[in-house]
DNA sequence: ACTAAATCCGACTATTTTTGTCAAGTATAA
DNA sequence: TTATACTTGACAAAAATAGTCGGATTTAGT
């Protein structure tokens, strides 16, 4: 099964999703989304761990503690929270380090750049106001392509 | 590096490219293959299985054997040969199981599976013809998205 | 000051997936 | 008959994923 999004990444997107609904800003404790998400709280943690260091959320320790985001939902974009919990988008290793190994140049390395860039700038378009709110699906049209002719 | 596709699919998609660009058809080896895209002989071997398995192409046994594909180049998508090679194109298990764990219908499962639906409709709209003959960047342009005002 | 609620952090483990490797067999062209 | 080439199932190494644990630190409330 290819092309999968592992479970840090959709964790992850759930957990700020929760933060983001918290009204009034209030911290969120990794108990709660724990609870309410149904992700290993162990797991959770480190997860949250990591948007914290990329600047995403900030915590508030002790009782009635938590976390909550350091910036609006509409300012964070889905491909960003991916990108912290997984590193870059990047369909082949060629991309990431900008080569292939190969000795003639392969010349399926743009197709899966292309294919790359229409998967990342889908990400990057949608924030997180607009997937909590459903607003996501105005701008994520299904594709249409041009039937050959039979 | 999240939604990688492995090295399975893209050698498989090297090697149906390579048995397509043959003139006249003639079978292609597996280690000419094996040689000419540097993949090793042994993992190849197994790809061609499930490629030939999945009725992609068919194998010649013997001295000047070798695979040729069962459908021309412009019926075959590209979609067709990660599916063989890797499954099915599911971002999610929920999406390919169907329903979700989680107790409350789970809000982003559309999101992933609108997501999953451009992704594969861009494999199937391009075929191995288009693929080897650079066609495909005609089809498909990159993504242009509508900024917000700011 | 004490306690309980919470995050912090590194290290560790288990599981699964990916990426191969191998050996013994079958088919066939020359 | 021989060398070339595919067939098949089993095995193995390596990497990525998913999860666990223990102890430390911070802080609100009493």
């Amino acid at each position: 099964m290819s092309l999968r999004i592992s479970t840090k990444g959709r964790y992850g997107i759930r957990a700020v999703s929760r933060i983001a609904v918290e009204r009034e800003s209030l911290p969120v404790s990794l108990h709660t989304i724990s609870r309410e998400e149904h992700i290993p709280l162990h797991y959770l943690e480190q997860l949250l761990l990591r948007l914290r260091r990329k600047g995403l959320v900030s915590s508030i320790r002790g009782p009635k503690g938590g976390y909550v985001l350091n910036r609006r939902p509409d300012r964070i974009s889905v491909a960003e929270i991916l990108e912290a919990l997984e590193g870059k988008l990047s369909m082949t290793d060629c991309l990431s380090r900008g080569e292939c190994s190969l000795d003639k140049k392969c010349i399926l390395n743009p197709f899966w750049a292309r294919l790359n860039d229409r998967i990342q700038s889908d990400l990057d378009n949608i924030t997180l106001e607009e997937l909590v709110s459903g607003a996501w699906e105005r701008k994520l049209k299904p594709a249409v392509h041009i039937k050959d002719p039979a």
